[in-house]
DNA sequence: GCAAAAGTGTTAGTCTTACACCCATGA
DNA sequence: TCATGGGTGTAAGACTAACACTTTTGC
């Protein structure tokens, strides 16, 4: 990628990614830290081509960081305040270490047209992580999987994306029956209810909540996972999309 | 207006504006015919200043249309189809009638930036539709309250954006207690449950709806209401913000 | 007094929550 | 046989939906 951004993309308006996965009953986002900066950490985030619409661009940067395609993502805020990067107060570092780190690639157009004001998509994605091999990105020294509960400060208001991102999350997730994506492809009840209480940061009585979840008619009921622990083996589930089997 | 809407407006991006008002059991829907084009509706709309947030720029394009501060108003989605404007079936007669228009506000440079492919990102807008006087923008012919249920076909992809309006508006309706935006500062139950039909356009049972928005706890009734009908006369009511009286 | 419509109460049904019990598993 | 945790059943409580009855108003 070089100075021909300017004329590829879409000016001002950018999308940023909330990528949750769900490992050891913590919920976790995929956030990157910065080559330039001191320590600067942020979402993973891309432009708009002219010729592609939102959705594909969203498509295109999670793939670009993921490797995976067909991730479930949403768009469920814009933000848009006035001083967004401009007023940031890391905009004069990211400025110049920009310049330090690339002469070549970012010249001052390019630089200017990066550090503008910006409007901001935010999309989150829900995938299963244990598919995922974090890539970094052009602008990325790392990228790295952080506890939500547990992150390192974030450039401008990228807190605040993950906070609404979560709001967003727990709205959807019993109406569009959104928890599945973030389990692997089998999956014992209780993993089903330590999900659930992760993103709702609360408990669930076991037996209602079986109920509960079983009664979406969404699950196919496969063989038992002996785990070898001295109890009884749970049964393993199976997430089924297409509701044909609906009574 | 004029050229420096290509200096003074992020490029690209657009808002518009679904503003819903009720009456004689109606929803409504502020809607402008253009002076360009033939008999060509759309949502009231704008552009965003470089220095200007989202929010502001929707408030202020809706004082344009309806002088009125102090609206509610939330954004709901983005519409960032790549086909949107440019591949419009309307774009070809637009950019003719807009250099017929005016030919000295609207010259080459601004015609292909106006008609150029946009993101729009979608705010709906709730008033009390008798202190509304509908003000033309400066490309509309008129502007007008239109039935949501027998609007004009409209440009683009606006019906599609008054269709997801109408989803959020049912979705926050309860959650966020919003309807009492839509009527006058006071109302007999009658007139919210009238309100309540008409946007879930479904019939409630009067008992139990009355129950239902007594128990929201944000209502103070007031006098009764005498029409000089031969019936028992019905409680006025008033819409009380801060739950102060929270029991 | 009467029709119309507002106000209120009461019950039946459904859904949610809490408690209880039994069963499979491997040491 | 025992501790552990999984599967399931049942009853109490809360909430919702349906029905019924009373009251006010102006003719």
């Amino acid at each position: 990628m070089n100075n021909n951004k300017v004329d590829k993309y879409i000016a001002q308006l950018s999308i940023d990614c909330v990528i949750f996965g769900f490992q050891n009953k913590e919920l976790k986002v995929l956030v990157s830290k910065f080559k330039y900066g001191n320590n600067l950490w942020g979402l993973p985030g891309g432009y708009i081509l002219k010729t592609e619409s939102i959705e594909k661009a969203a498509a295109r940067i999670l793939k670009e960081r993921t490797s995976l395609n067909n991730i479930y993502l949403e768009q469920f805020r814009v933000f848009g305040n006035e001083n967004r990067i401009v007023k940031s107060e890391h905009r004069t570092q990211i400025r110049r270490d920009l310049k330090i780190y690339d002469a070549i690639e970012f010249n001052e157009t390019t630089i200017n047209w990066m550090t503008d004001r910006f409007v901001c998509i935010g999309f989150y994605a829900l995938v299963d992580i244990n598919k995922v091999k974090p890539i970094p990105g052009e602008l990325d020294a790392t990228i790295e999987w952080k506890k939500i509960k547990d992150l390192p400060t974030l450039t401008h208001d990228h807190k605040e994306i993950i906070d609404h991102a979560l709001i967003a999350l727990r709205r959807n997730l019993d109406e569009k029956i959104l928890g599945f994506n973030l389990l692997p492809e089998t999956f014992t009840m209780k993993d089903v209810q330590e999900l659930y209480e992760t993103i709702y940061d609360k408990p669930f009585a076991r037996n209602n909540f079986q109920k509960k979840i079983l009664d979406l008619n969404v699950l196919e009921r496969l063989e038992k996972k002996f785990t070898g622990a001295q109890n009884k083996a749970p049964f393993l589930y199976r997430f089924i999309k297409n509701e044909q089997k609906k009574k």
